[in-house]
DNA sequence: TGTGTATAGTACATATATAAACTAGATTTG
DNA sequence: CAAATCTAGTTTATATATGTACTATACACA
């Protein structure tokens, strides 16, 4: 007889409670992540166009990159796939030649729209196995852990 | 995926339950990743250094690929920097000469040793913000939302 | 037994993220 | 005003992750 590796699978059983609070947001993201595909967008470029969507004018890189909650140099880089998309456009801002300003297209807000409705939907979804007396109190629970960080 | 995205800056109080999840999941992230850089370790090199120490023998890459969730290919490049850290050696597999195993050196039980410790503390240290019926309540919930993905 | 198929790991392309170095332009200040 | 300094965005290097293609080996079966 051949001698097969048994694949080992995870043990979420054998894990506490940081690694299910990672896991269950490695879930979530996974989740929308494929729901997402549909519309050939990612979790990423999603919020990005929510927050130029909310913006309804053009914003500048930095001021993206403090509402998505990471660095210039991300931003710059999906910036860039988000234009070779069509979903953007840059332009230098004329009140600060070192600043560059981005802006959906009609092509981005037409998406942006789209995903937006399969993100509401399938969080939806996923959050269908929780009653909503259950959700409150997760909720509760969640936002106590991001509120009081340990030292922030 | 990382989806720092997920982070919804300045407005928590607008998320929902699936924004809430992610963030949560990357403050747990983010706040381990600090507290390993210590001891020159990230989270996913200790999840995998965990799983070879747990095995106690050679572990083939397919075997840690399943134990992490991840794919084989980022596992053959996780095994590369763990190796050129000292921290893991490969070898061939004589039993199936495709097969690859992986073990831990000296060096990587040594330091994952350290860097058990240090995720332990820093973890109870994110947790302490919850009693223990309260702990109890919150892994219940995460271990439905892990265990029932909805069908996908 | 030889050929077709499946599997193991790697290589490659790409997406996402961080950090540091760099460039161009703006601001401060002597 | 000119020199020093700061800031905006990009570039580059690296880590992490996915998916696909490729190579070598193992297995199946006619």
């Amino acid at each position: 007889m051949y001698y097969t590796h048994m694949n080992e699978m995870r043990r979420p059983e054998a894990m506490r409670l940081g690694g299910l609070i990672m896991m269950a947001g490695k879930t979530v993201v996974a989740q929308l992540h494929e729901a997402l595909d549909e519309v050939n967008l990612s979790g990423p470029k999603l919020f990005a166009l929510r927050y130029l969507d909310q913006a309804e004018k053009a914003m500048r890189i930095t001021d993206l990159a403090g509402c998505i909650g990471s660095g210039k140099s991300n931003v710059t880089q999906l910036v860039d796939r988000l234009e070779s998309d069509g979903f953007v456009q840059r332009a230098r801002d004329p009140d600060d030649r070192r600043g560059v300003t981005v802006e959906l297209t009609r092509r981005g807000r037409r998406h942006y729209q789209d995903g937006k409705k399969i993100v509401e939907q399938a969080e939806e979804e996923i959050m269908s196995i929780f009653t909503s007396v259950e959700r409150a109190q997760l909720e509760a629970y969640l936002r106590r852990l991001i509120d009081d960080p340990p030292e922030n």
